[in-house]
DNA sequence: ATTGCTTTGTGATAAATGTCAAATGAATTC
DNA sequence: GAATTCATTTGACATTTATCACAAAGCAAT
């Protein structure tokens, strides 16, 4: 559920978005700002939904998401993000239905960024196109590190990996979904976990 | 071994760049133009090696590429690209260590870019830098695709959804690159061919 | 054709993981 | 606190796949 979408006070957006964004020119983030918003909402909110188009995609201030596909009755994760982290899906911003379903953890407190507005700025604001270049080739990068682990490390590494890099997961993320996202089942990873 | 290097005729690059990237206005392709190069080389080439940096990616006109991640023993392939694609690795593009090496498949012929400089390019050009975009959105849609595949499909699907979409492949690469990139040996893939 | 070399196929295991079922634990509601 | 629900763990078993060993087939060079 949203429980409140509003237009944050200008100077407010302006300094978060600044400090997000340092490398973004003065009139860059001016124009920028028009297509912000503050958006907060509860647990289980749904940001994207598998099949559907959207028009957005977002900045984490506070809380967490997962992303996953549904696959017959249970989901299959296919990563999480928290807080000061930028996230969508990449067939949403390429205007297609998404693949993935994006889904509040927890109560979340977020800028939304209105991706037809943004991309119209692309077309002509270099900073801008340089800034969305940037966060789709992060995102690229953390693929091709997830597809290595996914096709050459055993399914023990990949829990340790996860484990060490990344230990607040578990604090956040039911089990369940974490073994969907480490590719096992339940039961597997809860035998990896008692080693 | 690489074959032979030189510029092609300024008409004839033109030509083949103007059909492969239509979108592009005409002084952005002469820019564009400076920074590529015929290459034609044989098969077993390393265009790029694991661990080292690049300078170029590239488009190829004729052949084939593999591309891999050295485990062991044996390789691990995450990709094939053949005739009228563009190549390369994001790593590479990025000015880091490659983590994937690239080789021909067979005696190829190749245009070569100049990262560096068409970067530089798109710092002032908004259609090279949307060009280069891109490339590297549709490179990230593959990528998302087959996480879905290995984390969704068993290994027979996988081979069926291989052999149905891109059944050239077949002809063009040996069964062990091919086991390894739909992530089993060579003795699995062996016996799901053999139904 | 013969010799090597590489690729592919087959058989017999062993290891890893999935599936199903039930038990435990933890959190929530009445 | 008892009852309900949901998440996690554990056990028994089935399935898939890796591993190792070797045989067969394809190919190139002599």
């Amino acid at each position: 559920m949203i429980l409140a979408e509003k237009r944050m006070s200008k100077s407010e957006l302006q300094k978060i978005l600044k400090s997000f964004f340092p490398n973004l020119e003065e009139e860059s983030l001016d124009a920028f700002m028009k297509y912000a918003s503050y958006l907060k909402s509860t647990k289980g909110t749904k940001l994207i939904s598998e099949g559907k188009r959207h028009r957005y995609f977002y900045l984490i201030l506070k809380g967490g998401v997962k992303s996953y596909y549904s696959k017959k009755s249970r989901d299959v994760c296919t990563w999480f993000a928290f807080k000061n982290e930028v996230i969508g899906t990449i067939t949403t911003y390429e205007g297609l239905p998404s693949k993935e379903t994006i889904e509040l953890l927890e109560d979340s407190e977020l800028i939304k960024f209105n991706i037809e507005k943004i991309k119209e700025l692309t077309l002509t604001d270099l900073s801008i196109s340089q800034l969305m270049n940037g966060i789709i080739i992060e995102h690229t990068l953390y693929l091709e590190e997830r597809l290595y682990q996914l096709q050459f490390m055993t399914s023990k590494n990949r829990y340790k990996v996860l484990y060490e890099l990344t230990p607040e997961i578990f604090q956040e993320v039911s089990l369940t979904d974490i073994a969907s996202y480490l590719g096992v089942t339940r039961e597997t990873l809860s035998r990896i976990r008692s080693k």
